[in-house]
DNA sequence: ATATACAGTTAAGCCAGCTTAACTAAAAAG
DNA sequence: CTTTTTAGTTAAGCTGGCTTAACTGTATAT
């Protein structure tokens, strides 16, 4: 399996300077915005799940019910968030992004896509190809991995 | 040009499917360490980096000295950080993690990659090879522009 | 129909991060 | 040798996120 290791060895490799660009990227944009982090990563939730109650909020970032309210509420003021009463049970909210909200984190996604693009630039035509081929494969598979949800524990 | 076409649209799927999981991963485990996402981030900062000084971290999260200055002495405080004269500069000083502190984000580390090693199983020994090589070229490609600082700015 | 559980809000209060401002001490510049 | 920059620390005060606790209103169970 000497195979398999140097797989891992590959995927460390690009996981260490990819999530520490990507992190300082977000970091450093969502501060740009005025938005604190805690605000900023409920719009990506947002934007990443789709609507969402303010449970799922309160879930996803392991914060009370009280805490997400608070800061839905804050970006529903500030316009980034629409929140909308849920026609099948009215004790619960529909929460979703607004334009200007969908906006603004397009803008952040296009700057850390801007980085890739440039790395991109420093590839041949046929490493181009392969890198591709590559990522879809990636992106299949992590898909997979995301619908069946946590199958090692019972 | 639809080749390079081909290769935004991969790379992108792949960012969103990827950043979303491990910024999701990062923020409940320095959670689960009970360090604050500003103390956490500078314990990612220095296991990348290295030996750096105080205006080092202020500069990378974009706060202010005193800032910067306080937060790593909680760090220090809680045995995560060493902080040291710096010999050649006596106004200076060196900060480095602490066994402790490498231990912890090393720890860290290991937990997203337990995620990578899932989505490696759901592959073929052939897949697997590809993409250990297009993620070796990705790497390289992101150390040579990491090298080259801020090109377009003059 | 009444009791219980659930989704979310509100208010009080705590704590952490951040800023400004004032300061120490060392290095560089003149 | 003075003056000015530079690196970092300290203290006061503000703000914002988070928690607990009390509450409203709706859905579900008995």
């Amino acid at each position: 399996m000497t195979k398999s290791l140097q797989f891992s060895q590959s995927i460390r490799s690009w996981m260490d300077v990819f999530m520490h660009r990507s992190m300082r990227g977000w970091g450093l944009f969502a501060k740009s915005t005025g938005l604190s982090m805690p605000q900023f990563s409920i719009l990506m939730q947002l934007h990443h799940k789709g609507v969402c109650g303010v449970s799922d909020i309160s879930e996803r970032f392991d914060i009370t019910n009280a805490a997400a309210s608070q800061l839905v509420d804050k970006l529903v003021q500030s316009g980034f968030i629409k929140r909308e009463e849920d026609p099948h049970d009215r004790r619960a909210k529909l929460l979703n992004l607004t334009d200007k909200g969908k906006e603004l984190i397009q803008q952040g996604i296009e700057e850390r896509y801007r980085w890739v693009d440039q790395l991109a630039e420093k590839l041949t035509v046929e490493e181009r190809a392969k890198v591709a081929e590559a990522l879809d494969i990636m992106t299949q598979a992590a898909k997979e991995l995301e619908a069946e949800p946590a199958q090692q524990a019972p």
